[in-house]
DNA sequence: CGACATCTGTCAGGCACTGACAGATTCGCT
DNA sequence: AGCGAATCTGTCAGTGCCTGACAGATGTCG
């Protein structure tokens, strides 16, 4: 039942080499022109077996999007107790892509999956349906931070589905522009208008 | 070409005949459980004919859907122009949900379509996909009553997207309460929240 | 009425995905 | 090592979504 297990180990296995046959061959031919029985011959298991790993195609890249959330639940917990949470948010999701954004191992697999999502609609729309799965959890983690029931007060879950939203803004920003900036930098800026305060012009 | 023609009334008959008996269906027997051939065989067209009006099976649920955003930007575009954005959005939303809660014809078929976009995952994902192409359109309504550029500016991006979220998660609030709360009256709730800023603690 | 455009049904087919069964592999125990 | 149990895998058959291509029906306009 532990991690060392033999067969745990090649269940890994299998499941890294379907990913990496997956995203070569999406990046290469494309996500729909891409069959399920091409992923598993390149690894030379049945198509039968990858859904055995996986839901659906779609799954394969989500899979990868759901170790990112990961990666910021992580980061959010390290931040400092009496930080807003937006605040907090705000340097939990930096933290995370600037990591990506140097890391080189993962760096490529992120920008993969990231136009992967953009550019074809079916994983666009699973994308979409994992990130509010997700946003429960990340509810969970902004109400202990507030230190308020997560059930009772809608103000968690509010928080957790605008930072979703404003971290999509900025990918696809930075999807869409021609340089290279930074999606660390435009989500850092989306963070802080949150911070701000949206209703423009301010009434003040 | 225009309206009236003999051929364009039929094709919409035809359509809304679709629409009509894919939610009767999608209710009595479940969204998967419903296959295209028996939606057709209830409107008497063939399968294919079916796909010639919708690009899916789930589009079905999400031209509804996307009728009920151009509500949104209709009593949008009818707000004063100095109110602020969030605020203008908040009444805007809230007028047209009102309008739905009352109307009698509508009102079932919008419980309808939220029920099945809670309920079945498919719907769930088109649904996310379809909010998020409205997004642009949104956030150039939002640019105009701002008076700023819809590109260089990243604002008018970020409210909309931040609106959707505010609104996605009232209603999935709403289909979670067990009494019957009022969808306008969560969403007013949930938009409110967001015009008083919601970087809690409020740093001041 | 006739030329034309458009809509529809039928057919064939590809691909995603699933249940069921049998054979292979691994595990836990003696 | 050896044996039964649990688990993983491949094969097979089948359903359902969706599409291109062609031919026939229907509406449109001069």
């Amino acid at each position: 039942m532990d991690g060392t297990s033999l067969r745990e180990r090649k269940k890994q296995r299998t499941r890294e080499a379907l990913i990496d046959a997956a995203f070569e061959l999406f990046t290469t031919k494309g996500f729909e022109a891409t069959t399920v029985d091409e992923i598993a011959e390149a690894v030379e298991v049945s198509s039968r077996t990858f859904f055995r790993y996986f839901g659906s195609k779609e799954d394969v890249a989500t899979s990868v999007q759901l170790q990112q959330f990961l990666d910021v639940y992580s980061a959010l917990d390290a931040r400092p107790a009496g930080e807003p949470v937006v605040t907090a948010l705000r340097h939990a999701v930096g933290q995370v892509l600037r990591a990506y954004e140097e890391g080189g191992d993962d760096a490529f697999q992120f920008a993969c999956v990231m136009r992967l999502v953009q550019d074809s609609p079916a994983v666009m729309a699973r994308s979409l349906e994992m990130c509010t799965e997700q946003l429960d959890e990340m509810a969970l983690r902004v109400a202990g931070r507030m230190g308020v029931d997560p059930i009772a007060d809608p103000r968690p879950k509010l928080v957790a589905a605008v930072a979703s939203a404003a971290l999509q803004v900025a990918v696809r920003a930075w999807r869409e522009t021609e340089p290279d900036e930074k999606v660390s930098d435009l989500a850092d800026r989306a963070f802080a208008l949150l911070e701000a305060g949206i209703n423009y012009p301010p009434p003040a």
